[in-house]
DNA sequence: CCTGAAAGTTGCTAGCC
DNA sequence: GGCTAGCAACTTTCAGG
């Protein structure tokens, strides 16, 4: 099941993780190896589940998205029907980028990154007539100073 | 500055947000054209600053990275030159993947990404200890029941 | 586990519709 | 603006040290 990593894989993954589109020949020259075991490394890591979805980072106010909310939820409902139900809607929909289930007195936050104040409000409203949730605060961002999916390897 | 967006070229971004892997040809003929044309689009939407880095998702708990911390922050300093140094602080740490300036009585959150609890201690003493702030509430994730960094396109 | 090279794909450019 | 054609560069595989 997992794998283990040494410092050779850690410097691809940095390396990955900074730029996956350079080539084979780059990375294996900056991680000090050739192309083959280099390539081979990263299959493994593939197979294993490390390295997952390749992906572009866009420009979400250019793209019209200029409104995120983070969103503390509080629930009084507890119960395997409703977490699954409450589950299914966060997947569903494409506005919430990030969900979690807290430990402590808040339960769950999410991100949400929508078009502006009012697409926010319909969503909220689409949500609570879904599931019912005790208590809602959101937190509207002013300003991302910082955003990176990288892990500090 | 900005450029037009349409229909195709938004087919184009969600094709390449979904797997950035995937050849130019795949592309061009799931958004029905060909080559040359969505080459020339994706080249324009590049040098726009729409599309950004490019890069791959790994999986933070096989690399060690169990534990997530959601930070709010209050602060009863607002002059330029303390905002400066804090801003500063969350850019140079590689812990802090995320960091937004709110409005509301809240004013900073912060997604923290570290080995364990001991971990996210250390980033926290070092941080106070850099910046003076008010009030600061962390909130542990239990599960990451969702994570994406795609736009609803 | 690495090196080197071969074979098939792809990215990118240029010229034509 | 889009399509066709072409070459250089790349990914991926495989035999051999």
């Amino acid at each position: 099941m997992s794998v283990r990593i040494d410092a050779t894989d850690r410097k691809i993954l940095a390396a990955m993780q900074a730029d996956a589109a350079q080539s084979l020949d780059e990375i294996a020259k900056s991680v000090g190896s050739s192309k083959t075991p280099v390539w081979n490394r990263i299959r493994k890591m593939r197979e294993a589940g490390i390295i997952g979805q390749q992906t572009v980072l866009l420009d979400a106010e250019a793209l019209g998205f200029e409104a995120c909310f983070f969103v503390l939820i509080r629930t009084s409902e507890h119960d395997a029907d409703w977490q699954r139900r409450f589950l299914k809607a966060l997947k569903v929909r494409p506005e919430v980028q990030e969900a979690h289930r807290l430990a402590g007195d808040i339960d769950y936050i999410l991100k949400v990154r929508v078009q502006n104040a009012r697409a926010y409000d319909t969503f909220y409203q689409a949500l609570i007539s879904e599931v019912k949730v005790h208590n809602v605060t959101a937190l509207l961002s002013m300003e991302e100073i910082k955003s990176t999916v990288a892990l500090p390897l």
